[in-house]
DNA sequence: CGTCGCCTGGTGACTTAGTCACAGACGCTT
DNA sequence: AAGCGTCTGTGACTAAGTCACCAGGCGACG
């Protein structure tokens, strides 16, 4: 049954090495191997999920859209992590108020909702697993209340650049992406982009911008000093 | 030990009415009952908290405040209700991000640490109940996000003139505590209710505001016709 | 009783953010 | 090369937030 993977997944989720050998056994055997291609929907508003998902490996982008159109990042999950918005579908019987959207492939564990319940019920160590990742979820939703209602857009666009970019210091998206990277509005990005720009510390390509002055950009989002 | 208690004050959480009667005698011997007055804060930013806490009676305000001084109201626990962010520390060992004042007398119940995690263990109920007030809280969050990030001021201002009036339709709230309950500033919500009134939807006193159009509040709130 | 001080509300001027309506530019396909 | 869709730039306007300040009400307290 659980003979057909590979390899342990398990190795990817440190937080569950405190298991004891019949919790991971019960896991192992219960779980399914899950694989989805880039830039799909893992999930959407208002429907059921009956599983426990764990993502071992690419990240899942989970973003709220409003009846204008306007989008917002609520915050991703990595590898490592697991969807606490799928656990509080299970948990609380309520639907989606977001969406997730693979944003490289990704490969993930599911659990069915019987194991998930009977590991809850026999395993401390997952209690605090499961616990521990909803506590950082309010954490990271509170720290984005906040920063919604009292950030400057400057600030908040300054540290996504910083965030987002790559190795060679280039961000790989378009003005209209950091704006639902921020919840704001494309225009707003461009101008302020625009502006960073011409204080040297950006340089805007088509689609992507590259990171000239990172100390710059730290020091705004930082000190709200202008 | 617990019988100092002079009612049963389970009788205030229906939800744990499914409690086997093992988990209910474990939990009426541990708790420890608590009051407060109106006004004073239930916990602070920073603070550690080892009980979980158990809203008899009473309300609790649950606010952020940012580093500008400006606050915003995040949710209120009421009767019946238990203390998400309490739990969250409880579990995750993480730190308060908000702080919580009691609006009114509050009677609420103290769970130990020790207690709160054998009924978790032995308590499928309890894990329903500790899960569900996870899950309803993340999803108010998530329905803050969306009215902070996407929302106009006039209708989320006219929501809370709504919701929050008594009985003769009297909003007992200085514009300041107003401007705390959306996260702006008292300044924008003034000047809101001087046009709310020049349209003779309110009339505007000291200290208080009296609702006369309820109905063209609920369609500003709702739609976002202006 | 008076006056002092604080809380509450009002207002103008200004900055920042969001909306609307386009226009131009770039890259890709045919 | 022409056409097309996406990406970016811009002006004009509205909404929201900030700053500075003033006035009135109300309670505290001498």
């Amino acid at each position: 049954m659980s003979g057909a993977m590979s390899e342990d997944w398990l190795a990817a989720f440190p937080e569950l090495g405190r298991l004891d050998e019949e919790s991971l056994a019960t896991l192992r055997a219960a779980a399914m191997e899950v694989a989805l291609p880039a830039g799909v929907k893992a999930f959407e508003i208002g429907s059921p999920c009956e599983t426990y998902l764990l993502i071992k490996q690419g990240s899942v982008r989970v973003q709220q859209i409003a009846e204008s159109g306007r989008e917002i990042v609520l915050y991703r999950v990595g590898g490592g992590q697991t969807c606490v918005l799928t656990t509080t579908n299970l948990l609380a019987h309520a639907d989606y108020l977001a969406e997730g959207v693979t944003e490289s492939p990704v490969e993930a564990v599911a659990v069915p909702r019987a194991c998930f319940e009977q590991l809850l019920a026999t395993s401390e160590a997952f209690r605090d697993f499961v616990f521990s990742t909803y506590g950082a979820r309010i954490t990271s939703l509170l720290l984005l209340v906040e920063e919604v209602a009292f950030g400057r857009v400057d600030a908040r666009l300054a540290q996504r650049l910083l965030d987002r970019r790559d190795t060679e210091g280039q961000v790989a998206l378009t003005h209209q992406q950091l704006a639902v990277e921020l919840g704001t509005a494309r225009e707003v990005v461009s101008r302020q982009l625009k502006d960073f720009e011409q204080r040297g510390w950006l340089r805007l390509e088509r689609g992507r911008i590259a990171v000239l002055a990172p100390a710059a950009l730290e020091a705004l989002a930082h000190h709200s000093e202008r």
